[in-house]
RNA sequence: GGCCCCAUAGUCUAGUGGCCUAGGACAUCAGGUUCUCAUCCUGAAGACCCGGAUUCGAAUUCCGGUGGGGUCACCA
């Protein structure tokens, strides 16, 4: 069998979801491993929620993270268009041939209606669910759809009968038709809902593995229920766990910075966050906690993926990037990033450059951030005693240019140190606005001896 | 609340009946290296949710609780 699979993401937010890397990467990760492919589908079925620029910002970030798909929206495919939005009318003839197999009906209902019925429903205690008027009462649909009266379409669901479906991860799940509404499956607007939209696309691109989050559990029974009725083979299904807020619920963005962008922005490099979510619901046969994506592709096995939900706890990604920082990149590598990290600063360039300062910078940083604090003064530096200031430049004056190395400069303020009865971090802040940082003396003679007078 | 999913240290996890006096990593703490801060090295502390059952033997199987989560939209 050829293994697709997929992510759906919709252009809702403002950028590449967390989750959706997570899930991205586990749906990348088994396609690879298979010699399958990736596709991305965009889910744009939902107008009022719709973000401009958004699937745009989805589709660069992915490729940040390494997540190359075979086809998607702005690459195509064999399988084109594969934006939803550019497919309204296939979901429309699927939705008659249900209503022609009596698996759907049209329902003319109005919001106001269906507010009341549930408000009415919650008052008495039951189940909140559509009562079927219009499956019982209205047979004169045809005319009222073509006077253009407002109606969608639902899904007729069965009585009573135990839905199954295995789930790779968790085993069989079997879940009671009475716990299903009748789904809308397409909306007034023409747009299909989720659950049509993913059934029927899902089919027609040949996915092979649905990979997605545990919070589609309870809907996959209504999507059971559609292959069925059209008379599909049902896909794979495997659940993953959810991730967290350290509060334990779904993760959130008033919790948890879950936008891609903050990542880059805020100095993470693309492959340690791939290596710290691989490590989320799963574990390297090793033990092993550094590895690259395509190790991860060797090893993963949809099988192996714990069901729990994990919190997603930055502390871990945080020194993970420090050990991509400092043991995984080449030096070249870090200079790369550190160039296009800092592009616009000018402040900050020029010490990139020096391989010396480079050095002495990445066993004190975890992130590409804090590359500027290290290198760069401080602004709001305390006032520096200004005897110990002129006594500084007097006695570093006499070293020259030639003789400009850490060692002499070392002796320089070890005396100092002595003759004031302070301590190095007293200096220290003379030149960096901070008390603590860089070995000085080395930092010192890497930037040279004229900017080391320029920063006292 | 109904239904569904889940349950090993603060966090991520290993563990599929005896190798477990439960292993690793992050974080924490202590010590060492050191011109600050780090890096690095060494060490410490810290967990099988509870109760039954099965078994010679259970973190591991079964049942019941409890706890957490998800879901119950013309959102995905």
């Amino acid at each position: 069998m050829v293994v697709r699979t997929r992510i759906a993401p919709s252009p809702t937010g403002q950028d590449l979801h967390v989750g959706n890397i997570y899930t991205g990467l586990l749906n990348y990760a088994y396609a690879k491993k298979h010699n399958g492919q990736f596709i991305i589908r965009v889910e744009d079925t939902d107008r009022e929620r719709y973000v401009e620029g958004s699937e745009e910002r989805i589709l660069t970030s992915l490729k940040k993270f390494g997540l190359n798909y075979d086809e998607g929206p702005d690459i195509g495919g064999n399988f084109a268009p594969y934006r939803q939005s550019e497919r309204l009318e296939i979901y429309t003839n699927y939705a008659k041939e249900l209503i022609s197999k009596g698996h759907a009906y049209y329902c003319f209902c109005t919001k106001e209606r269906l507010d009341e019925l549930r408000k009415k429903q919650t008052e008495n205690g039951e189940k909140t669910r559509y009562d079927r008027f219009c499956l019982n009462n209205v047979e004169d649909s045809d005319t009222r759809i073509k006077n253009g009266e407002k109606h969608v379409v639902r899904l007729k669901v069965p009585d009573d009968e135990k839905i199954k479906f295995n789930d790779l991860i968790r085993g069989e799940i079997v879940i009671d038709s009475i716990e299903l509404d009748d789904q809308v499956l397409l909306k007034s607007d023409g747009f299909p809902t989720y659950h049509l939209g993913v059934v029927i696309d899902d089919h027609l691109m040949e996915i092979s593995h649905i990979i997605r989050a545990e919070e589609w559990i309870s809907s996959t029974p209504k999507h059971v229920l559609l292959y069925r009725y059209f008379g599909w083979e049902e896909p794979v299904f495997a659940h993953l766990p959810l991730l967290r807020n350290s509060d334990h619920s779904k993760l959130s963005k008033r919790k948890n910075p879950v936008w891609a962008s903050w990542y880059i922005e805020n100095g993470y490099l693309p492959e340690a966050m791939i290596n710290f979510l691989a490590l989320l619901g799963w574990s390297h046969p090793e033990e092993k906690e550094i590895f690259s994506l395509d190790e991860f592709i060797k090893f993963f096995d949809l099988k192996d993926v714990h069901p729990a939900g994990p919190i997603f706890d930055l502390t871990k990604l945080e020194w993970m990037n420090g050990v991509y920082i400092r043991e995984v990149l080449t030096e070249d590598d870090l200079k790369e990033r550190l160039f296009i990290f800092y592009r616009n600063d000018v402040k900050v360039s020029h010490y990139i450059e020096n391989s010396r300062i480079l050095n002495l910078a990445k066993t004190r940083m975890n992130t590409l951030l804090e590359f500027k604090n290290l290198v760069v003064k401080s602004e709001n530096a305390a006032t520096p005693n200004e005897i110990l200031k002129q006594d500084l430049k007097i006695e570093l004056e006499k070293i020259s240019k030639d003789e400009w190395h850490a060692n002499k400069i070392f002796s320089v303020f070890k005396n100092l140190a002595e003759k004031h009865k302070i301590k190095m971090p007293a200096i220290y802040e003379i030149f960096t606005g901070k008390k603590q940082g860089l070995p000085l003396p080395d930092f010192l003679e890497a930037i040279g001896r004229d900017e080391s007078f320029n920063r006292i």
